[in-house]
DNA sequence: TATTTTAAGGCAAACGTTTGCCCGGCTTTC
DNA sequence: GAAAGCCGGGCAAACGTTTGCCTTAAAATA
């Protein structure tokens, strides 16, 4: 019933508690033939070390803390599932907080975080983080930090991202070379770096075919999308513009999914009056109407990266001075809601 | 830079550890005028408990461990919400983990936490969950346990579910009255709770329309539909059959977006060929192509729920013997799948 | 042979809380 | 006036590990 403690296994063996910690331990001071003995007993007692009383002795947890705005958007669920699959490999614990893109919960969450005494964090920051003050705070504590897709370049340590501004490049130079020239962004707030590494992308199509950039095309949500009236007041400002934009790339999931709900209320046909290509990570765009182009990140890829590299922060003896900035491909993925006709008149009579 | 401890508030104030602990409780043995000495001085240094040492000493750890199959799944992810939403108020963290509808990693999960001494479970099982003697032993070691949407009938505790056998009837009834009488249903494994209520509704809206049930039109998905070709095998069963159904009530989530993928890729035209109505909380049914007619769940509740049952039986002093069954309402959500021309032909004009 | 080294392991304190028990002083009760 | 009953609080052990330092015996060195 009670689980097995090094005491019982002392005990047993007729040995003190201490070498029996050292014995699991591989100590040298222990003898090889005592360290079979008492990992025999050990495996054949199922003993497993008590994590608080380590935890307690140690100042860790062997547990990582995560960061994030929603688990629900699916760019985050699957970046979880990286991290979850090389931390569970080497036996670390994922505490997975959301803020919903308010800085006030990110705030707490840190907070909780650092006090469960998580031994590292993966923080991709909220759309409102404008101060880091408290990340930076918890930083030069010492506690490792990886950041992932919204990172803070302030704070000197890994970075694991999409090649956004390519990723943008390649959407926005799609929709211009089929044959929108007049094309808007939503994107989320301009405190991301997402925002200005997508915005740079943008603005580099742009350039390329010589279209001017208008700042009235350029449309931030300081909410990230989460609040229903952001999306409204972008797709308004941008219809009701004398000169009206003919295609919109969206910088995210949830604004593409609410750009797409504020036109369909509208009655905008897309692509036929308004073409649409965006970043996102849906599990299946091609269901969508219009299918969906879309820039897709390595999500998973990027988890894993980012928590491999974290585990090693925090495993390493000797302070690591040497960050990467570690930069994953995109993936273009044209389907119909950003083509002219042609793919779309498939469709439709396809649906005769 | 250290934390604050009980041990540095008893040196500061002149008093032992034991009456810091005591006042911070609100202990009748402290008089009133040491407690808000105490209390004062807690807060003006920020002090926080060390959790690990409290969890050593408790044995408890202020956390609830949550077994799911997917949090990148919709449901799941709003049940979550719901969840935290409640436990940040009590101040218990919740640690999530994902079993991929895998048994193997189901038990692996389970154990972790109990490692862990999480407080409480709350458990939605896996589609291969055929044997939950791994579920019993912790029960019967006295672990508070709520199940949600995937039950455990033979585990005497709380359960929060949707209404899935009148969800499901009236899906069926509605694909029925918009003129489709040979109605498929592809769902997942049969071990599911889920599974049976939502075929007994099924079954019932095939009765009162006085339709026999036919054995091949019902497909069951072992694995919940992780493995795509389950799903292919289902659909091309059912299309080939001499009397190939003309609708689909698709179970879940999962299920419901791989059929269409399926049906999408043989081009049989939803809802001209096949009309789909399914469970489902999908963030934006609505953007699909047809538009979805979905059962939809409170997840969000449900998790709320869920969590408040849980947390009521880890604190309640004295044993907990009558056991609730909360039963949530589904909602039906008609949209163009599930149609026959109408709504279907408006959109398509729509798009001339 | 006397001394130093090494190997193998034990002792006990420490991590921060909690809690059963004890204690001194004051008020009550008979 | 002595016994009993609070009241307010302290002592110390305990939770399970870890680790610096000590001990012992044997082996190596001088």
């Amino acid at each position: 019933m009670k689980p097995v403690t090094i005491k019982d296994i002392a005990k047993a063996l007729n040995l003190s508690s201490s070498t029996i910690s050292r014995a699991l331990k591989s100590s040298y001071k222990i003898s090889e033939e005592t360290q079979q003995k008492v990992k025999a007993y050990a495996l054949a007692h199922k003993y497993k070390p008590n994590l608080n009383a380590q935890s307690l002795k140690n100042k860790n947890s062997r547990s990582i803390g995560v960061l994030v705005s929603a688990i629900s958007n699916n760019f985050f669920g699957e970046v979880i599932n990286g991290i979850e699959s090389v931390a569970h490999t080497f036996d670390y614990h994922v505490i997975i907080t959301q803020n919903h893109e308010s800085f006030e919960k990110e705030m707490k969450n840190l907070q909780h975080l650092m006090w469960r005494c998580v031994d590292g964090l993966l923080i991709s920051v909220s759309s409102e983080t404008a101060d880091y003050s408290h990340i930076q705070q918890v930083f030069e504590q010492g506690t490792p930090i990886v950041f992932f897709d919204r990172v803070l370049n302030s704070i000197n340590t890994h970075q694991v991202i999409a090649d956004n501004v390519k990723g943008s490049f390649d959407a926005t130079d799609h929709l211009i070379n089929s044959g929108f020239r007049k094309v808007a962004i939503v994107t989320s707030s301009q405190y991301l770096s997402i925002t200005k590494q997508r915005l740079e992308g943008y603005e580099n199509a742009l350039q390329k075919a010589g279209i001017p950039v208008l700042e009235e095309y350029i449309r931030y949500c300081e909410h990230g999308g989460m609040l229903g009236e952001e999306i409204e007041t972008a797709i308004e400002g941008l219809l009701s513009m004398k000169n009206p934009p003919n295609a919109i790339f969206t910088a995210s999931d949830r604004i593409t999914l609410k750009c797409l709900s504020a036109l369909k209320k509208r009655n905008i046909k897309v692509p036929g009056q308004m073409a649409v290509a965006g970043f996102s990570n849906f599990s299946a765009p091609e269901l969508f109407w219009p299918p969906l182009t879309t820039v897709k990140q390595p999500a998973f890829e990027m988890g894993k990266k980012a928590a491999e590299l974290l585990i090693e922060l925090i495993e390493s003896k000797k302070p690591i001075k040497k960050f990467q900035r570690v930069v994953l491909p995109t993936e273009l993925i044209i389907r119909d809601s950003s083509t002219k006709g042609l793919v779309q008149s498939r469709a439709l009579l396809g649906h005769k």
